[in-house]
Order: C-alpha cells, then sequence, then structure tokens
DNA sequence: TGTATTCAATACAGTAATGTATCGAACAGG
DNA sequence: CCTGTTCGATACATTACTGTATTGAATACA
C-alpha cells in the first residue's frame, strides 16, 4: 500500500534529503490549507520543487499522508519519552507534578501549532473514512501506551493513582489537550496574549477528575 | 461582507427553498469531504442544481459558509433549550442526572454526526484564519450562555455546583463531548457496535470533575 | 576520466473547477 | 390573459490540477 514506484529503489541522500523536504512542505500546506486543499502542485511549490520531484518520490498524495503521519506520531512519542526521563531526574513533589507536566508538554515545541493542525486533519479524515480506521488506530497505540505510562508515573509520583479505565483517563486527557490548545490559540487571536494558563487549568481539572489519592 | 449579489431582493418562497437545499447539501458534502474538498460544483450537483443556482444566490462560497455556520449554531441552541424544558417537567434526582443529560444530548438527533463534522471543520478554519476568530467567537457566545445554563440548573437539579471558574467548566465539558462522540465513532468503526457508553463515561468524569457537593 | 544510473525538470494531454454572461421557463401583479 | 420580473439552466472562457512520458544534469562508480 506504501509503496516506492520502483519497489527496492537503494534510498540515496540526495533522494532522502527531497522527501523530507516534501514531507515539511506536505505539513505546512496541510496545516494552512486542509488536506483536501493541499494540492500536490501547492505542495510542490512549498517544498521549491516541481511535481516530477513528488511523482519520483511518492506514487499519490495518500502515500505521503501515510509516511507524514507516521513521522508525526514518532516525534510525539520522542517528546514523551523526553518528559518521561527528564521528570525522572527532576522531580517536582505533590499536586506542581500536574503543572509540572502540563507545562512540559506545553513548551515542548514550537511547531506544536502545526503538528496539531495536521494531527486534527487526519483525525477528521479518519472519522470521515471510517474503513481506515483500523489502521491509523492501530498507528497511533504506541503513542497512548506511552501516555498512559506518562500518565501513571506522574501520577504516582504526586502521591496519585487513575481512579477510572485506562482507556477513559486517555480520552478526557487528550481531550483536554486539544481543547485546552485550541482555547489557548483562539484566545491568543482574539487580542488577549497566548494564555498558557487556559490550558493548564483544563488539563489541571481533568487529571484530577481522573485520579485519587493513592 | 456577507452581501447577496443584488442587496435587497425580496426572498420569494421559490428562492428561500433553493438557499436552504443549498444549505443543507453543503452541509452534506462538507462532513463528507471537508470544507476545501467541497467544491461549489459539488455542492449544487448535491442539492440537484447547477452552479447557475449557486451564483445566483451566494456571492462566494465563503458566503455560503457565515450562512451554514450560523444555522447549525442556533440547531444547537434549540436543542439545548429542548433538554432544558423537558429535564424541568420530568427530572431525575441525584447523580443520575449527570446521565440523564448526557443520554438526551446524545440522543437528540441522527445527522448529529453530520453537525459534529461540518463544526470541525469550522473550529479548524478559526485556528487556521486567526483573523476571523472574533467573529466566530462572538457567534458562539449564546450557544456558551445556554450550555452554561443547562450545566448549571442539572448540576443544581442533582444537588452539586460548579467548583471552577466556569469558562474552564465550559471548555472541559465541551472537549468531553468531542472527544467522547470521536471515540464512539471510531470504536463503531473499528467494528464494535456504536457505544454510547464512552461517551458518557468521558462526560460523567468531566462534569464530576468541575463539580462539588453544594 | 569515462560511463551508467539516478532523479528532478520539462513537456504534454486530459480533466475539473471557477466565474460570467445570457437565455428562457415559471410566476407574479394587473 | 398578458406582461414584467425573477431565478435557475446553459454556454463559454479561463484557470488550476492531475498524471505520464521524456529529457538532461548531477552523481556514483569503475
Amino acid at each position: 500500500m506504501t509503496e516506492q514506484p520502483t519497489p527496492p529503489t537503494r534510498i540515496t541522500p540526495r533522494r532522502a534529503a527531497t522527501r523530507q523536504r516534501l514531507l515539511a512542505a506536505a505539513s505546512a500546506v496541510i496545516a494552512e490549507r486542509g488536506v483536501n486543499g493541499a494540492s500536490v502542485e501547492s505542495i510542490c511549490e512549498e517544498a521549491g520543487f516541481t511535481r516530477g520531484a513528488f511523482y519520483s518520490n511518492f506514487a499519490t498524495k495518500e502515500d505521503l499522508l501515510n509516511e507524514l503521519m507516521s513521522q508525526k506520531h514518532d516525534e510525539l512519542l520522542g517528546r514523551i519519552r523526553t518528559i518521561l526521563e527528564r521528570s525522572a531526574q527532576d522531580p517536582p513533589a505533590g499536586v506542581e507534578m500536574v503543572d509540572y507536566l502540563v507545562d512540559q508538554v506545553m513548551a515542548a515545541n514550537p511547531q506544536d501549532r502545526e503538528s496539531r493542525l495536521v494531527e486534527s486533519e487526519v483525525g477528521l479524515y479518519l472519522i470521515r473514512n471510517p474503513e481506515h480506521a483500523p489502521l491509523l488506530l492501530k498507528a497511533m497505540q504506541p503513542f497512548r501506551d506511552e501516555l498512559l505510562r506518562l500518565l501513571t508515573v506522574g501520577l504516582a509520583r504526586a502521591g496519585r493513582r487513575l481512579a477510572v479505565a485506562p482507556e477513559d483517563a486517555l480520552n478526557a486527557v487528550i481531550a483536554g489537550y486539544e481543547t485546552g490548545t485550541t482555547a489557548m490559540w483562539v484566545a491568543a487571536a482574539s487580542g488577549h496574549g497566548e494564555d498558557l494558563d487556559v490550558c493548564r487549568r483544563t488539563l489541571t481539572i481533568i487529571v484530577k477528575a481522573i485520579s485519587e489519592p493513592a
């Protein structure tokens, strides 16, 4: 399904660089105009290539989309792992742990906004094309697992533990993160500065709700 | 900004019906393919018109989009008001109140899925084009107000009250609803039937989190 | 250094979408 | 009725996008 035009082509450095530039460009364009608004043409333009480069590297737009998603997930996974390690060396105590983790997640990345937009687009894509759900869900599972680990470890360090089913806890936390960041950006757009607190408060509420003192 | 081609044209019944059919078609097509995937052509086809009808009724696609959004918000508002009234006549007591309200909201509408998709699309549109945020936010305010009323009244009937800032409570509840319905549809797509419980559980967690015994 | 290969650019043909200008059937008001 | 207006259909010109086939410069290799 995700097959190069010429199956086992050796990947030269040049080719790798081109692919990477196309992927980055796709991310930017999709964030700006959505999956359907991102024509092959526009992606290539953003990357500074012609469509020749595109079709030489990807069979279809969906092909590129799959690889982009896989990259985004790896990225996210890496970020969570980093936070886990960092928080092990430098562990705040008690309820501040929640604030600490939220800050870590939020502060992680300036291009977070772009990633969020791309992921939302793909989320919608998933709801719209339910036949693809199983595949994408499986791709997300490692990320969910790692996030759950971060959550339980973080809670343990704060002297708490999960009070609801792990799956439900994950859903709630992800909900809080998404709505929180959205509220934050909207607030920023309305003239008030980017208020990280909106996101932190929403997440804190939810983390308290899904946990109890150990 | 939202001006008819010929400014103060009298609205004949025929015209009104055409507009409505175009709006409904747009909703369906946008839900299926996204804002950018919904070409004027495809909307007209879905509605059973040619583009002549479209350009006779709307200046641009964005023009139609604005009207569509305004309709969706009115719809939502009406739904919440209905639940408020119904729950006054038939009030369950205690914590079951939460389940009751969630069920009411969930059971309300078979085309809910379509509305959710359209609203998500527009939410993304809002984040992407922050300059439009103030306008859309203002349009959403009545809805948020009414939802807050439903929440406080419902909580009061359950012998509880808000424990966090109203704005934060709203954000959290909306987050729960969105993630809950998404999880539900994804579960449905993965072979398990539509599990209303996923949504109910997520929302219950959140409602408990934002409230305390009165 | 010469030859083979790789890979993006170019050229081309075909399709889809846009917006405008015009036409004519349906439907008023008299 | 019939006459003027409304409104959606049609026709047309233009532009954007797609995908393929071919070319030629850069690169790897010997």
